[in-house]
DNA sequence: TTGTGTTTTATTGCCTCC
DNA sequence: GGAGGCAATAAAACACAA
């Protein structure tokens, strides 16, 4: 249906004539600004309804400084100014964009309530020289762009999160790193010392063995430090077997320490106790033994 | 001047609410 | 069922570089 409305409103001659009437002096820079005090003297702004707060004069607004040279202006300075403007409101089947002060004045009231009341649709189309359908239109159109921006604020938050949680991520496969190299070299230890507690029992046995039972590792790592070991290398390879739940968004429940490092502090699940591991002793004991070489729990 | 991208005004169709 | 809101879209108006 483009092009078969009738612009039946637009702005009449007699409040353009108030309008012109109403040129004010350049101190008014912000003439706005003034129309939305309680105190406002014009005759619009004094109705009873609801919405009265935002529905402010039209007439008022025109006492800008006139260096938007609208449309409405080239118009207004022309001899014979209501014929033309008159033709050109009423062109059947052109868009005709609203005057900077119109759209002002649009603006203001948004900010107000960006909601449009029935009544305040019609003291605003009557003060702006509109069709009430133009003022509601405006208002749709304004509420899907503050609707676009506050999405475009909400993409930025979610970026910064994003970019947040990458980081963390990134320093947390560091670290995690650097353990995987400490449980390597510390297996390599243990080895090479069971090796060598193993050579040394077959070349005692070979001897006369009435002597004491000795502990083979006595010289090599303590029992505990084996056990951290152990419990090190079965989170290693839990991580690295894709049980990992950093990346996986449909796992809420973050319960190991490394995880839960990079929980809010007050959610529930936040627990970090660097110097105990998450497992439990049977799950521990479980991994290791199915993870660790057998000789470490022979 | 013209081509092109952006913004603004307006329409259409669907949905929800009373 | 009618009114109003919203998303998608069309199209006019505008801005601007080449």
């Amino acid at each position: 249906m483009a092009g078969g409305r009738v612009y039946s409103g637009g702005a009449s001659s007699s409040s353009l004539s108030v309008l012109l009437q109403n040129q004010r002096g350049p101190c008014a820079s912000e003439p706005l600004d003034s129309l939305f005090l309680s105190g406002s003297s014009n005759s619009s702004s004094a109705s009873p309804f609801l919405g009265s707060r935002s529905m402010v004069s039209f007439e008022d607004v025109r006492g800008g400084n006139g260096s938007n040279r609208s449309l409405f202006h080239q118009y207004e300075h022309e001899d014979n100014g209501d014929d033309d403007l008159d033709e050109y409101f009423h062109q059947p089947g052109k868009k005709r964009r609203l005057t900077v002060d119109q759209v002002q004045f649009l603006e203001k009231s948004f900010d107000m309530e960006n909601k449009l009341e029935p009544e305040r649709k019609i003291l605003l189309a009557k003060d702006l020289g509109l069709q009430p359908r133009q003022v509601a239109i405006w208002f749709q159109n304004r509420r899907a762009r503050w609707k676009n921006k506050q999405l475009e604020k909400d993409y930025e938050v979610l970026q910064a999160n994003y970019n947040s949680l990458k980081a963390d991520c990134e320093s947390l496969a560091e670290e995690n790193d650097k353990l995987k190299a400490e449980v390597l070299v510390l297996s390599g230890k243990l080895l090479h010392k069971e090796k060598e507690s193993e050579t040394s029992e077959l070349s005692d046995t070979n001897k006369v063995s009435q002597e004491p039972p000795q502990n083979p590792t006595a010289d090599s790592l303590s029992e505990c430090e084996v056990s951290k070991v152990s419990a090190v290398a079965s989170k290693q390879e839990d991580l690295s077997s894709g049980k990992s739940d950093i990346f996986d968004s449909d796992s809420p429940h973050y319960t190991d320490g490394v995880h839960s490092s990079i929980l809010e502090p007050g959610d529930s699940s936040y627990v970090f106790e660097p110097d105990q591991s998450d497992l439990s002793q049977d799950e521990e004991d479980n991994l290791s033994k199915s993870l660790l070489p057998p000789y470490i729990f022979p």
